[in-house]
RNA sequence: GGGGGCGUAGUUCAGUUGGUUAGAACGCCGGCCUGUCACGCCGGAGGUCGCGGGUUCGAGUCCCGUCGCUCCCGCCA
């Protein structure tokens, strides 16, 4: 009975015991539960039943002892905390062997493409500048310029680019990118991102390098065969089709447009509408089902969601049925047996709204097939949008996206409709990566910076070094990043993002393990010049039940 | 900043309309078993029911507050 001894132990034994006692190498892990396995699972042969196999052990030593574990590792729901707490044995359980195995695989599969394609990697400082636009920055405090702050890049964006204008023509690199942002189940603040820039940009070159690296990945890694070219579709397409700019399309249950058919409807709600919108569901949804979704698209920003349900008779079950005219309830009906849905709203609320409740109802009826791999890409996007709590223009991509050629005179003169020459690819619905054509004239960044209401004055203490090289015979440029972490996910079919991460935090940024972030010694503060003006509540005494 | 869910042995969970010493499985400890293979059998330890307050004769259960975790909205160029 091995339990006594759990732990790491050497098991020395006769070759000639089991026909391939050579292959397991000798070297087993005794566990505290007491089961034995390889070191090497690899190297035992998978297919054998247990029991057929007899060990005929010589002599056993213990390696290491093993005290009892806080959990099973054969238990499936464990408290999260818990497991990020004892990562190491968390780690040791077979899902997540395999993600961070496989996101391993992959990370080579990627860096052997990009090199094959003539790209260099090159790393860029991890201490870097604050970023004036975008995501909150980490600060780090420098204490040789006491008072001073670096930041934790958000993105290599402007580092890439500076190579590229020092003529590396192709950079790539596995970069770690920083965000301060809420967390969620696919979102940490640390990301990992495969970050390509070249020189003289082709659009076919980048897609096509792109589509290979897709095409290896997935059928080394999973062995999955991935049809390329992919197919593309311009964002306008996907916001008038799918309500979103990460269409899932494994599924149907498209939007439809009624504006024009409700436009001068008696239903003052539909015909005040920027726009009428739909989805067609092949189904008779019952009341209370209409109420939950309702419920849901409300929490979309929907002020309701009206409905139109045809039952297998043919006979039609509306509350808006009444308000519509013969002509408008005969363009607007559905199919015996099914539902249709209804957003009346600003024409982006709709998009918002039906996009959400496009995927919940493919989640709610099993529309999604298993194991299916649907990818595209994305093009053609706004180049920005409006903050109204700013009351200005933000660049949807960054703002060093170019715009598409046709808009390069009047972008600025047209904002909301200026569309920039950038670029996503969509694997079932999630955003693997995206990029852009930059800007590469001094002028033009200006002008961008101008419109986004960042003054001369901050352009020049934010971004002077970028426009000074802009300025010293910059090449067009352009390039795109994917999400590591996020690609693992896709990848593995797994859920959530944490459990690709070797070594994650939980939602609120702490790690259960180190205990980071901690208190820092009033010495430490003093040489950084730092005071703590707000102490961390509470945090200790009230007890946290686990 | 806002909304939903959760918090009961080491772990995963159960715990009826409030009612006696709060249960199960796995794990742990002790004993037995020389053919195991999710071993089996016998016995045992282990719980401030996240924390604080309130209602009540009586609270794991109801109410208020608070802390923690999780999912979502905002946010994430």
């Amino acid at each position: 009975d091995l339990r006594d001894h759990t732990g790491i132990c050497q098991l020395v034994l006769r070759p000639e015991a089991i026909p391939d006692a050579h292959a397991l190498r000798n070297e087993f892990v005794v566990r505290a539960t007491g089961e034995v396995v390889a070191r090497a699972p690899e190297a035992v042969n998978p297919n054998l039943p247990t029991g057929e196999v007899e060990i005929q052990v010589d002599t056993l030593r213990i390696l290491s002892r093993s005290t009892p574990l806080p959990f099973q590792l054969d238990e499936e729901n464990v408290d999260e905390t818990l497991r990020l707490r004892y990562r190491w044995l968390d780690l040791r359980r077979d899902k997540l062997q395999r993600n961070i195995r496989l996101r391993g695989k992959m990370v080579g599969t990627i860096r052997r493409v990009m090199e094959g394609a003539d790209f260099i990697d090159i790393q860029t400082p991890i201490l870097w500048k604050p970023t004036p636009e975008g995501a909150r920055d980490f600060l780090v405090p420098a204490r040789l310029q006491k008072g001073r702050f670096y930041a934790l890049p958000q993105s290599p964006q402007i580092a890439k680019q500076l190579l590229v204008i020092a003529n590396f023509e192709r950079y790539y690199q596995i970069a770690i990118c920083f965000r301060d942002e809420d967390l969620r189940a696919d979102r940490v603040q640390e990301i990992t991102q495969l970050d390509v820039e070249m020189a003289f940009p082709d659009k076919e070159l980048i897609y096509a390098l792109m589509e290979e690296m897709i095409q290896t990945i997935w059928r080394e890694c999973v062995g999955v065969e991935v049809e390329i070219p992919l197919p593309r579709m311009t964002w306008t397409e996907a916001d008038a089709r799918f309500g979103s700019d990460k269409p899932d399309t494994r599924f149907g249950l498209e939007l439809q447009d009624a504006t024009a058919i409700t436009r001068g409807s008696q239903f003052g709600v539909f015909a005040n509408a920027e726009a009428v919108r739909f989805i067609v569901v092949d189904r008779e949804l019952s009341r209370a089902e209409l109420d939950r979704l309702e419920q849901f698209a409300k929490e979309w920003g929907a002020k309701g969601l009206a409905y139109i349900v045809r039952d297998a008779q043919g006979e039609v079950r509306s509350p808006i049925a009444k308000f519509l005219s013969e002509e408008e309830l005969a363009a607007l009906e559905g199919p015996p047996g099914s539902t249709l849905l209804f957003a009346a709203d600003a024409w982006e609320t709709t998009s918002r709204v039906l996009g959400a409740l496009r995927l919940h109802l493919a989640e709610e009826l099993g529309l999604i097939e298993e194991g299916r791999f649907d990818f595209l890409w994305v093009e053609d996007f706004p180049m920005f949008e409006w903050h109204e709590d700013e009351g200005r223009w933000g660049a949807v991509h960054h703002p060093f996206t170019r715009p598409l050629p046709d808009w390069e005179d009047r972008f600025d003169a047209d904002p909301a409709h200026a569309l920039a020459n950038a670029y996503d690819l969509i694997a079932n619905g999630n955003e693997l990566g995206g990029g852009s054509f930059r800007i590469h004239e001094p002028e033009m960044q200006s002008r961008v910076f101008d419109l986004l209401q960042i003054d001369a004055e901050q352009q020049r203490a934010k971004f002077g070094f970028l426009l000074d090289a802009l300025g010293m015979g910059a090449p067009p440029h352009g390039g795109i990043a994917f999400g590591i972490d996020r690609m693992t996910m896709v990848l593995a079919g797994e859920p959530n993002l944490r459990d690709v991460i070797a070594f994650p935090k939980n939602q609120a940024g702490v790690d259960p393990m180190t205990g980071a972030p901690s208190d820092a010694p009033a010495e430490q503060l003093a040489e950084l010049g730092l005071a703590i003006v707000a102490p961390p509540q509470n945090q200790e005494g009230s007890g946290n039940g686990r």
